[in-house]
DNA sequence: TGCCTATTTCATTTTTTTTTGAAACAAATG
DNA sequence: CATTTGTTTCAAAAAAAAATGAAATAGGCA
């Protein structure tokens, strides 16, 4: 763990800038924890929320006394949900990360990533679930036949609202 | 594991029942493994969601063939989200389950008992973010407030939003 | 009341997920 | 082109989550 008083800056901070950086780790590593996300991902993006220059890996590893295996593998989930991008920084080999703010293009991303994937093969699978009801539906076979449409209008609604959700978030 | 060729019912089925039910279950399971219910939760609910008549714990343990224990805690969690109800038999002391089917319902008691209290904390963990700010705000803090402003925002449109999804909900 | 059946609880085990750390790889530098 | 630095990969370890199973509890019934 990095030792809990001094920033990288060598200014002396006029506020609380090591408690602010915990609470947005703590808040982030809660929300992402939410979606599913590891504990590193939300530690990774806490940190680089309130931080006004962008940090390199090792940096973000070692103040968060993670190793670089999990800051490595943790950036490759953050960057491919596009909620950080890398800066150059001149005279430094090492990519420089900075933390993508716009949230509502955070879970556009999120959710045509990690949800409508899944939506898509439920509705195969609802496909496959009426294969199993007869042709000439009876009286009988009614009680199926409405459970397995109630979940095609699941689907479908999840479907329409997941993606103009991000759209209605007015941040 | 339960005998996968015949059901509860003595009557020949018409239709390949243990095929609907066994798509019943991958079904639920996914969608609940993505609300972050653990795989039995999903199973339970699968279960029911396409039998005819509600069923006690028992038969639902050993048609999935789970422990009693695990289906015992996986029906707490569904009643406690308000997903499965309790039928009245005559002449049988166990209780019988069956599934509440009406999806907006269950999303909104979902994001009542499993989102919102986030959401609430959250709102105090962005208070005391700004504690650690100066009151004096000074030009160069001016990126931590504005950093704040926005989990403000993002939490007070979550607040808004989220309750008013199940409402959009028109299957 | 005492027995019997159904259910819950919870310590232990099992399974799954996440992290680590070291080796492989990549790519810039002298 | 050998070296140094930065990054990724992945088998193994650690941690977290879930399931089990047996003991405790509850509560109806004779």
């Amino acid at each position: 763990m990095a030792s809990p008083t001094n920033l990288k800056e060598g200014t002396t901070p006029v506020f609380d800038a090591r408690n602010l950086e915990l609470e947005s780790i703590d808040f982030f590593v809660r929300l992402m924890s939410m979606l599913g996300m590891p504990r590193s991902v939300g530690e990774i993006y806490g940190v680089l929320y309130f931080s006004k220059d962008s940090l390199p890996m090792d940096q973000i590893a070692s103040r968060l006394g993670i190793s670089i295996g999990s800051a490595s593998q943790g950036l490759r989930t953050l960057r491919s949900l596009k909620a950080v991008r890398t800066a150059y920084v001149a005279g430094d080999r090492r990519d420089h990360y900075f933390a993508e703010t716009e949230f509502r293009r955070l879970f556009s991303n999120f959710i045509k990533d990690e949800i409508m994937p899944h939506l898509d093969s439920a509705k195969d699978r609802i496909s496959r679930m009426e294969k199993s009801l007869p042709n000439h539906s009876s009286e009988e076979d009614e009680f199926y036949a409405v459970r397995i449409e109630k979940l095609r209008r699941l689907t479908k609604a999840g479907g329409r609202l997941l993606p103009a959700l991000a759209g209605l978030l007015k941040l």
